[in-house]
DNA sequence: ATTGAATGCAACCTCAGAGTTGCACATCAC
DNA sequence: GTGATGTGCAACTCTGAGGTTGCATTCAAT
């Protein structure tokens, strides 16, 4: 039941919802500060398990956040700004959108107020 | 517990729960297409109870993303686009932050690899 | 080959929130 | 006033996300 209106919508929706949770914003920007480290290394700077971090991990990975590369016996997570740019392109334009609607509504509204006051 | 940061900070924090949420977002939709309406009549385009959009409506106007406005013994619900805005610009600003900082590790991490070859 | 460290998988627990129903309280229309 | 319509409040259910623990597995290193 998820349908997106606009036709080049990518994952906004997983996008948002990985963006819900404070513990994975907090991952992404460690993963910003960080370059690339394992989950194991993460879970050492956030309160939470190994394992927690590594769903955490999984859920971002879905919404495209950020990438997973192995090497060896190790994973090395990185973060990839291209998820986060066409969602934050998306979410402008709606809010130009809104904008629009609004502004088209008052017009209206004012309109029949003239109408009403003659 | 949910004061309301009048003016600037929109706390991105509660703009992304509320966006996280898919009803909530065809919530706005309806809003936005219709300007100003009552929570029963949303909840007419929508297949859940009035009451579960009472819910939600809170949720958004806690988020600062639709406002309230009582009128009579119905209350109008209205989109307001400046939190919506304010969420885009900080989206967009920590895309940026995050290819900053990867352009920096790499940078960093070609530096070393030279330092390596020697 | 064995040992140690890292990851992957699975079962389990807990609690916030999405949704419902029922009823009390306003408010408009007559 | 009375009746009808709309809103607010509260109790309740239930699913799923976030978290944990335990163990199996994989890989590097000596």
């Amino acid at each position: 039941m998820t349908d997106q209106p606009r036709g080049a919508a990518p994952a906004v929706d997983s996008v948002l919802a990985a963006l819900a949770d404070p513990t994975r914003r907090q991952l992404l920007d460690l993963l910003a500060a960080q370059g690339e480290v394992t989950a194991t290394t993460l879970a050492a700077g956030v309160p939470v398990s190994r394992q927690a971090v590594v769903k955490h991990l999984a859920v971002l990975d879905a919404a495209g956040l950020v990438s997973g590369t192995k090497v060896g016996r190790e994973v090395r997570y990185a973060v990839r700004p291209a998820a986060l740019n066409a969602t934050a392109r998306w979410m402008a334009a709606l809010a130009a959108d809104w904008d629009r609607r609004l502004a088209n509504i008052k017009r209206i509204a004012e309109a029949a107020e003239d109408e009403a006051r003659r």
